[in-house]
DNA sequence: CGAGTGATTGACGCTTACGTAAACGTAAAG
DNA sequence: CTTTACGTTTACGTAAGCGTCAATCACTCG
């Protein structure tokens, strides 16, 4: 285990496996999201050993792919989040993507809405047909 | 062209190069979709005819993809919509398949309005820093 | 008739996102 | 000391989702 009970936050620490068996993903899925570039556990020897920094970054990621955008869309979101200031161009850059990715969102939001709708009526149909069907 | 101007809905038909510039889609990708069971348009000869239907369910398919589901998953949920009625245990399977799927995507719609959430938060951010950046 | 234009079927290639061994290291427990 | 648990790298395999030819056919326009 990272160790203890009563630690700080902060000085928490977790075993790939830890990770893995919390967020329900294998260790090679892990090991392939450090692969590219998406995480960078400290290593102790030659062992991972992720902070709370890095679990943040995992769950970022999950969400990410969830909401089926690409590991290099995930990417530069996720490192939006510890972006340091940076020079006005970088700033600039970071608000036109965060734009993008809002318009990203917004539509698909929109299409589960659509979607739910559908479902209902889908729905409301079945419910009818097993109705008729069990009066018969 | 499909023909004409002023035909009822129900007959109009498209080429798959008409769809495929409506949708902003390949035609490779068009007789992807057909290949895994997708789509069946009409064949006159050799060519591909596309009815309203066929449209119907491309637009649906690929919100499904934008949506981040599998091509597996898109083919149960479209297929869903023209389903015939059918016995009891299909209705059962089928009012399941919904609750699965509605409950996914209210997952979704979680991760996206969290995700815009933080994306306000990083945005506030950024703008500030540029407010510091010009005053300097 | 010849040149386009738009359609068709293969067939091979490529990227993404991992799965799945194989072969090895290390450290605590029986 | 050997087993067991947990970790490591290397590397090949695979399914999904198309891109990209190549070869061929059908129709129309000048």
């Amino acid at each position: 285990m990272g160790y203890v009970h009563n630690d700080p936050v902060d000085l928490r620490t977790w075993s790939i496996a830890e990770l893995a068996a919390e967020y329900d993903v294998t260790l090679r899925t892990i090991r392939f999201y450090e692969d590219r570039g998406l995480l960078t556990p400290e290593r102790r020897g030659t062992v991972r050993v992720y902070h709370p920094r890095d679990k943040v970054r995992l769950g970022l990621i999950l969400r990410g792919k969830r909401l089926g955008f690409s590991l290099d869309q995930i990417a530069t979101i996720v490192d939006m989040y510890d972006a340091e200031p940076g020079e006005e161009g970088q700033l600039v850059y970071l608000l036109d993507q965060i734009g993008r990715r809002r318009a990203e969102l917004e539509q698909r939001r929109r299409d589960i809405d659509e979607t739910l709708l559908e479902l209902a009526e889908v729905e409301r149909r079945c419910q009818a047909d097993l109705q008729d069907l069990q009066r018969a």
